[in-house]
Parts: C-alpha cells; sequence; structure tokens
DNA sequence: AAGCCAATCAACCGCGCGAAG
DNA sequence: TCTTCGCGCGGTTGATTGGCT
C-alpha cells in the first residue's frame, strides 16, 4: 500500500539540473506563471522531471532575487531568535528574511549556525568517554546544569514569557542520562525561580518546582507559588480566567492586552534579537549531555 | 600526489494539510 | 461528509568540494 507516487518515477530524471533544464524552467514559467499545476507543468514544457522537483528547483535557484551564502550577522540573529521561538518552521523564518529560501536556511542552520552556537562544546575539550552507563558525574552535573537552565530560563521569560519556558510542549525532550540525572533530583524536587513580575517587590519571585517524567521524558511543571495572572498564563491555563487586572506585566513588556496576550499564546512574536542565552545554555547544559535542542 | 574525512549544499522523500469535487 | 490530489514543509540523503595527513 502506501500514497500513490506524484510522478512516474521509471521515465524522471533525478539529480542535478542542468543549465539547459533551467533555461527551459525559467523562460517558461517567466512568460506562463507555474499555472498552478506543478505536476502538469514537466510535461508542458517537455522536462523530464517530476513537477515537486521543478517547484524546488524554481522557489530555491531559478526564481528572482534569490540570495545565497554570505548571511550576515543580523540575519543569523534573526534565525537565532526565531528559532529559540518556533523551532525549525524553516518556511516561517525564512519568510522573515527576503530573499532566503527555506532550504537554505535549514542547511545554514544546521551545517554551519548551529555550530557557531554549540562552538566549544567537545571539540576544544572533548568529553571523555565514561566508564558505562554509569560512569557519569551525576551530582557535580545536575547541579551545574540545573543552575545553568535556571539562567537560561529567567533570560527567556524576560524576552519572551510565551517563549521555551511558558510553552511545555516546546521543551527539549530528554535522553536517558538526563533522564536519570532528573529522577535523582526528583527526590530533592528542584525549584527553578524565575523573576517577579515588575509589578511586584524586588523580593519577589516565581517558583516553579519541576517533576521529570522518566517514561516520556517530558519536563512537568506544576507551578505552585505564583503572582495571580502571569502564573496561570505561564502554567497555560484559560486566559480567560485571567482578569485586566492580571494583564500589567504583559502591558510593561509591551503587549497591549488581552488580544496581544492571545496572540502571542497562539502565534509567536520575537521581542528581541539577543539569544546569548540559548547559545550558553546549548552549549554548557544540553552541551554536556551531548545533545542539543 | 594520493587517500581519507568532514563540511557543504542541492535535491529527494514522505507526510500533513487544505482545497476541490 | 468523504475522497482525491496537489502543494508545501521538514527531514534526510548523497554528490561534490576542500582541507588535512
Amino acid at each position: 500500500m502506501g500514497r500513490a507516487p506524484c510522478c512516474d518515477k521509471a521515465n524522471v530524471k533525478k539529480g542535478p539540473w542542468s543549465p539547459e533544464e533551467d533555461f527551459k524552467l525559467k523562460s517558461y514559467i517567466d512568460q506562463h506563471g507555474t499555472g498552478n499545476n506543478w505536476i502538469a507543468l514537466p510535461q508542458k514544457i517537455g522536462l523530464k522531471r517530476c513537477g515537486k522537483s521543478c517547484r524546488l528547483r524554481w522557489l530555491n535557484y531559478l526564481r528572482p532575487n534569490i540570495k545565497h551564502g554570505g548571511f550576515t550577522e543580523e540575519e543569523d540573529n534573526i534565525i537565532c531568535s526565531l528559532y529559540i521561538s518556533i523551532g525549525s518552521r524553516w518556511s516561517i523564518i525564512a519568510a522573515q528574511l527576503p530573499g532566503r529560501t527555506d532550504n537554505d536556511i535549514k542547511n545554514y542552520w544546521n551545517t554551519r549556525l548551529k555550530k557557531k552556537l554549540l562552538g566549544r562544546h567537545r571539540k576544544s575539550s572533548p568529553r571523555r568517554e565514561p566508564e558505562g552507563e554509569d560512569a557519569f558525574d551525576l551530582q557535580n552535573l545536575s547541579n551545574s546544569a540545573m543552575e545553568r537552565l535556571q539562567l537560561h530560563l529567567q533570560l527567556q521569560t524576560l524576552q519572551n514569557p510565551f517563549s521555551l519556558y511558558n510553552n511545555p510542549a516546546l521543551w527539549p525532550k530528554l535522553n536517558h542520562k538526563m533522564i536519570e540525572t532528573l529522577d535523582s533530583l526528583n527526590q530533592n524536587i528542584p525549584v527553578l525561580n524565575l523573576p517577579a513580575p515588575p509589578s511586584l517587590g524586588q523580593e519577589d519571585s516565581i517558583k516553579i518546582p519541576v517533576q521529570f517524567d522518566s517514561k516520556s521524558g517530558v519536563v512537568e511543571q506544576n507551578p505552585i507559588v505564583v503572582n495571580d495572572g502571569f502564573a496561570a498564563a505561564a502554567a497555560g491555563e484559560n486566559l480567560q480566567t485571567i482578569g485586566d487586572d492580571e494583564l500589567d506585566y504583559f502591558k510593561e513588556m509591551g503587549g497591549a492586552g488581552r488580544e496581544n496576550l492571545a496572540w502571542w499564546c497562539n502565534e509567536f512574536e520575537v521581542k528581541s534579537s539577543s539569544w546569548d542565552s540559548t547559545a550558553v545554555i546549548d552549549e554548557h547544559v544540553y552541551g554536556d549531555y551531548g545533545m542539543s535542542f
């Protein structure tokens, strides 16, 4: 069974495009457009190519105003910020960078940018191989990791209250070593201290005990000590339960009210181009576990 | 000069979604 | 409402390139 192929695989050319093929495709589309039917297009112009292949070639290389390579620092920042906020939604990221394609950005991220962020870990100081699965320094590593995780989450929360931390669905899956570590921590339930909303006093903070589900590998958060609205929103509760007086924090952060709040939850917004904290956590925390997200 | 290896990037693949019938 | 089909997307593959030994 399975899906019907989109074209006759046996009679379709694969591999790199020749200049002649490029010319045929580009001239046709320049004159007639795509006709809203990529599948039929190659037959029309006598190309032995799959329609999807034609579409990809056009979108990634032949259409006007495509830029290749030479990513600027600003583009790097945008890519990193968006990746933090929304993950590998390359088409959305590409939409923010005129002239860039999702494929280009994806390749750039996977081959260069990610390494640039992860930089030092394991290259300049290769991690010694543990002697067996249990040769992990759980205590030292976990203390350090939790501290840095906390720092990262604080920065994340300040930058975007509905980003990584506040959306459990975006939390990284954990590998087995991390799970072992965090399982052991559950005996002394760790508390993440998040910064208090500006409307509260300096001494206030949001304390969120975290539990780690070793079966699913997912971090469970059980926010209990908190300031009203912010905590409710952070916990993913129904926004309708939040009173207007509880939106102060978001207003101070540039939001205008309930509409913006809902939009922030459903969509995304990058308020800051700063991504240093994720670089740090990637490199130092998840890097310790030989992973990233 | 040759061989090896890692990095890069163009292209392919399969799946999910939405529009159309 | 259901089915079909094309589009768009993200993940992956594989050919090429360049650097190192």
